[in-house]
RNA sequence: GCCCCUGUGGCGGAAUGGUAGACGCGCUCGACUCAAAAUCGAGUUCCUAACCGGAGUGUCCGUUCGAGUCGGACCAGGGGCACCA
């Protein structure tokens, strides 16, 4: 056995070992008891980066982990591979995006290999194979057949000198990120998946996910957005325009209806049209409105700007009651009805519109009845008690609520309604480098989805990217096609999917992958749902809800047995670095920067002063990112996993640091020497035992919880214990244990230990270690005595020793009659085996 | 603006309402060495020269025999949503 562990020769052996022996291919008939361990899918964006290092060691040492508790695992990889920056790439290196995407695909196998993962490569698959994106296809058309995909307007950002879509994320200060262009809003054609139909079950299968993040749970809830509320119509009082009787609105505050003092449309409100199509004065200001950008930052700033429109409607509860109608900017088309009617007095909104318009603002809430006539000068949204309500007087919100939808429900002009915030999913992308949507526009037919014998419709490798725009759309033979309903001429759909459809359901063909359909639901729900689900709390909203929506609709059209796709979900956190700018605000790399004398960092380069940033997730941008495999070349894949678990919660942010890469590597060595200091021990160490049991029982429970930080602790703890200890037939049986508990974490070092400790196999196949609960108790405890709640003494004594005898213990302490000062104790608390408090 | 989370040594962080600071990093001193690296040993919350003792988990108040932990108010940092009626 060598002195030192020397990774460079022992990573790539047991890698190779491994990956001859099938160690982590999972196997669908195997007897033994299934279970599901998947880390969400990388992009294939270039290299592996140090967050995809974080996220896959969790996910591998609790796979390993359940592997030797006996569980048949799945743990495969993938890749997410169409998107954007494949074809970002092809317009600026002039590669196709498939072959980019590709080469990528290679490099970041290699690398991810190297780290040692046990994954079973043999499921690997790419989205952007279509094998996989003509299964999609398939199950696009079966949405299309179930009723849960339609077609609608919807707008878009158009940047008017690329002559193309944009992403948001393209769209940077109001203009196109490549060519300055200020974006201009367009209305397409595009596809939907009806996820708002799924609202209301995906906002109460939340309820059931007791194994996710509280944070995340609450972020779908309020991304759905449910509330109730009235809605009902505002009778127009003059002539009926646009042929609407009146004007639907919705409210989540009944209660106050009797403060409405205006009705306000949005700008996309058909009446607003119909009235702009006569009045130019109207038409120039939804123009007004349009022009707003869309970015948080303009709507956040953005004035409250109205028009009034001349008509007036009648008060539900007063035909003498007249509202005035206006157009007001701040009104969304796409929630609730497209017009509400304002409450100055109690909606924030609202009352800076009545400010800058003079509108009449009328409390309808207040405390108390005593202050129906206290002066409004700031929105009161808070609940109260009716005042100046009529009927409602001294009801309090809620009840004042039910009695307004109560009298609107008997008079059969208003409804008690569910709102959501939640939209349908818009899945068209007018984009080269994703799922083709498989359907066939006919100018006889409509749109017809392509025959299930004629999928997958493959992207055409015939493209170019010098001009923007998409390719599909000017490509000349792949667009035209023969109706598959009268055989005419007819065009193909050129927009693709979202990249999240891809990724709504690649959990499924992880798991099941027959040549001829999706899936294969037996096989499927031999492993689904997925038992943990690892990844970045960015996706905690879209990624998660979409494909929560995708496994439900699957449910509804009969094709699988589940729900929800993930049973438990971790969120780890960002592994972060420190950030340096220059005077300027250029950044600049943390290994360009010199601490000279005194503190005074500069630019090694330039010698130019620098200051020291906040530590940031790592991003090109801030120039702080690490590459990790410079590290696992240099320290080997264990000490970087170890770096990995160790110290920082896994939900929390991780720093990076090079002395704590070193002090990983130093423990890895450290094992190795205990490894070769095992053997020839002979008698036992009860007290070595104990902790023994103790550290197999912490490392487990540890795991379990996804602590990794705790698990590394206790190893430790354990670590610590051995090299303490004196040579015994203990010593080595701990050693052994030791090896099993940190194989995990440590899979190189732990083979390579398990081979010179001369034991059967691979460490990769042996169980995991068992524990005596009688052990993890001691037969002596120490009880702590306090005086008034402080510590004041330790005692030993005997476990389960009587209260009366611990309490004449603890006031037999000479520190305690000090601090008595001979007074009899007023009151004496003891909890066994714990403590003694004396009260004075 | 609305919703939510987090504040513990020099740093990352441990602590079923019951001995605060496990474990790691860093640092200090010592051993080994011609020397260094590696390794090993001791120490490391603050105040007090040291002992004794006192203080201490963002701040203030409360509940309790006892609070890092529970409740309230505030301060600071972070996240999500955002003109959602």
């Amino acid at each position: 056995m060598t002195d030192r562990f020397d990774p460079a020769a022992a990573d790539p052996r047991w890698q190779k070992r491994w990956e001859e022996a099938k160690s982590f291919s999972a196997d669908s008939g195997s007897p033994k008891p299934k279970t599901y361990v998947l880390e969400m899918f990388p992009y294939p964006s270039g290299r592996i980066h140090m967050g995809h290092v974080r996220n896959y060691t969790m996910g591998d040492v609790l796979a390993r982990y359940r592997r030797m508790q006996g569980f048949e695992v799945l743990h495969p990889m993938g890749w997410d591979a169409f998107g954007m920056p494949a074809e970002n790439a092809a317009m600026e290196k002039g590669v196709h995006p498939g072959g980019w995407t590709r080469a990528n695909i290679a490099t970041m196998r290699a690398q991810l290999k190297r780290l040692g993962f046990a994954l079973d490569w043999t499921r690997e698959f790419a989205t952007c194979d279509p094998e996989y994106y003509g299964h999609e296809q398939a199950l696009f058309l079966d949405l299309m057949e179930a009723g849960l995909v339609t077609r609608k307007e919807s707008e878009v950002n158009w940047d008017p000198v690329d002559m193309t879509v944009l992403a948001n994320e393209q769209v940077i200060d109001g203009k196109g990120w490549r060519s300055g262009a200020p974006v201009e809003r367009r209305k397409l054609s595009q596809w939907f998946l009806k996820i708002t139909e799924f609202a209301d079950e995906l906002l109460e299968g939340l309820k059931d996910l007791d194994q996710w993040p509280d944070k995340v749970r609450l972020m779908q809830e309020n991304w759905i957005g449910k509330s109730r509320g009235l809605k009902f119509s505002f009778r127009l009082a003059g002539a009926v325009v646009g042929g609407a009787p009146g004007i639907e609105v919705f409210t989540t505050r009944p209660d106050t209806i009797f403060g409405a003092s205006f009705v306000a449309l949005s700008p996309g409100h058909p009446l607003a049209e119909a009235l702009a199509a006569e009045n130019p004065d109207i038409a120039g200001f939804l123009a007004k409105c349009a022009a707003g950008g869309t970015s948080e930052a303009d709507i956040e700033t953005a004035e409250k700007l109205g028009f009034d429109t001349g008509l007036e409607v009648v008060h539900p509860f007063d035909p003498d009651w007249r509202l005035p109608v206006w157009i007001a900017n701040f009104v969304l088309m796409e929630y609730g009805a497209g017009a509400l009617y304002g409450v100055p007095a109690h909606d924030a909104r609202d009352f800076e519109f009545a400010v800058k318009y003079g509108l009449p603002i009328r409390r309808v809430v207040a405390t108390g009845p005593e202050d129906a006539f206290a002066a409004i000068t700031e929105a009161e949204t808070d609940p109260g008690v009716a005042v100046n309500s009529r009927f409602l007087d001294g009801m309090a919100t809620a009840e004042a609520m039910a009695e307004v939808i109560r009298r609107a429900e008997a008079a059969g002009w208003g409804k008690g309604t569910t709102q959501y915030r939640l939209r349908d999913w818009g899945v068209s992308r007018q984009r080269y480098w994703g799922t083709p949507i498989p359907v066939i526009h006919c100018e006889q037919c409509g749109p017809v989805g392509v025959p299930r014998d004629q999928l997958p419709v493959v992207l055409p490798e015939d493209v170019s990217f010098d001009v923007p725009g998409n390719p599909l759309d000017r490509h000349p033979s792949w667009t035209k096609v023969d109706c598959p309903q009268c055989a005419g001429p007819a065009r193909r759909e050129t927009d693709t999917l979202d990249t999240f459809v891809d990724s709504s359901w690649y959990f499924l063909r992880f798991a099941s992958q027959p040549a001829n359909a999706p899936f294969d639901r037996a096989e499927a729900e031999q492993w689904l749902p997925v038992a943990q689900y690892i990844g970045g709390v960015e996706h905690a909203i879209l990624h998660l809800l979409y494909a929560r929506f995708w496994t439900r609709a699957l449910e509804h059209m009969g094709k699988v047995g589940f729900a929800e796709p993930f049973q438990g979900l971790f969120t780890q956190g960002m592994v972060t670095h420190e950030t340096y700018r220059s005077p300027d605000g250029r950044w600049v790399a943390p290994d360009e920067v010199e601490d000279r004398e005194g503190g005074r960092l500069v630019e090694r380069a330039t010698g130019a002063p620098v200051t020291r940033g906040r530590v940031e997730k790592m991003s090109k941008s801030k120039k702080n990112t690490i590459d990790p495999e410079p590290i696992v070349d240099k320290y080997g894949a264990d000490a970087v996993r170890w770096f990995m678990l160790s110290d920082s919660p896994p939900e929390r942010d991780l720093e990076w640091s090079i002395a704590a890469i070193e002090g990983a590597a130093r423990f890895v060595q450290r094992v190795w020497r205990l490894v070769g200091a095992a053997g020839g021990g002979d008698g036992s160490d009860p007290a070595l035992d104990r902790k023994l049991h103790r550290a197999i029982a912490a490392v487990g429970a540890a795991i379990d919880g996804l602590q990794f930080n705790k698990a590394v602790a206790s190893i430790y703890e354990l670590t610590n214990a051995i090299e303490r200890a004196a040579p015994s037939a203990s010593r080595d049986e701990a050693i052994r244990t030791l090896v099993l508990l940190a194989s995990p974490m440590a899979p190189h070092l732990a083979e390579e230990a398990w081979s010179a400790l001369k034991q059967e196999g691979m460490i990769a196949d042996a169980p995991w270690p068992s524990y005596d609960p009688a052990m993890l108790v001691d037969e002596t405890v120490t009880l702590a005595v306090q005086v008034n709640g402080k510590l004041r003494d330790t005692v030993e004594a005997a476990r389960g020793l009587a209260k009366e005898d611990a309490e004449a213990l603890a006031l037999a302490s000479p520190k305690v009659q000090a601090q008595l000062g001979g007074n009899a104790p007023r009151k004496v608390i003891v909890v066994p085996d714990r403590l003694v408090n004396i009260v004075a």
